[in-house]
DNA sequence: CTAATATATGAGCATATGTTCATATATTAT
DNA sequence: ATAATATATGAACATATGCTCATATATTAG
């Protein structure tokens, strides 16, 4: 663990003292993955890409909930697409993230 | 990773079933971790156990906002409680909730 | 018992959130 | 150009959230 100065990390350090700036990406984060519904888009896309549409269908979603939930995902770079004709295929774009979802599903489902 | 009969693991596995209670519990956890004032509450419990005044004096907060935070974080179990005179003294209630917590702390500031 | 201190709780309020519905935009096929 | 398909977007709405204010409860001191 990497750190400047005087900062020694938060939690169980020294210090508790956290940044605005952190406290704002942090939690951010963290709402990200607090809606099931963008927790169940971001478990199917970890697997393998899909289109806005076969994401709807696979997960029995409208349309356009998934498409705004893919904005709002987008938007805080935890997924990101590519085009192919008409088609856009998400895909993850954030392992750190997906290793927090990974680890509270593990976690929650009895290990 | 133990797992029953033919489930796998959800995230990067084979199958990418999540199952209503397991979703449930995932998105509730996450939510706790979205707020910013529960985050600091959070931090500041990881180090020992604070009073509700003395969390709500160091994190310049409301009495009231505090244990109305407290008992949702309570209700959760990630922080517990013990009582000493009129004082109660709240700590953290769940190792690996604080890991989540910690690693997105340390991930957003800059590692 | 009474006052003081520590914490909890409920109501009210402003704002945030997630969904649906209708429609707009973009790409492809004819 | 037109129709069909895929996706995006904005408005509207219901619900959730987090805070404050006032007050209730609990414990201790005198």
């Amino acid at each position: 663990m990497k750190l400047e100065d005087g900062k020694v990390c938060n939690l169980c350090g020294e210090s508790n003292f956290l940044d605005e700036e952190t406290l704002i990406v942090v939690s951010q984060t963290f709402k990200a993955l607090s809606d099931p519904t963008r927790i169940r888009i971001l478990n199917l896309l970890c697997n393998k890409e899909h289109s806005v549409n076969d994401i709807a269908e696979r997960l029995n979603l409208s349309q356009s909930s998934v498409s705004h939930q893919l904005r709002f995902l987008k938007n805080l770079r935890l997924v990101k697409f590519r085009r192919e004709g008409a088609t856009l295929y998400y895909s993850e774009d954030d392992h750190h993230v997906m290793n927090l979802l990974k680890q509270a599903i593990e976690h929650a489902a009895h290990n």
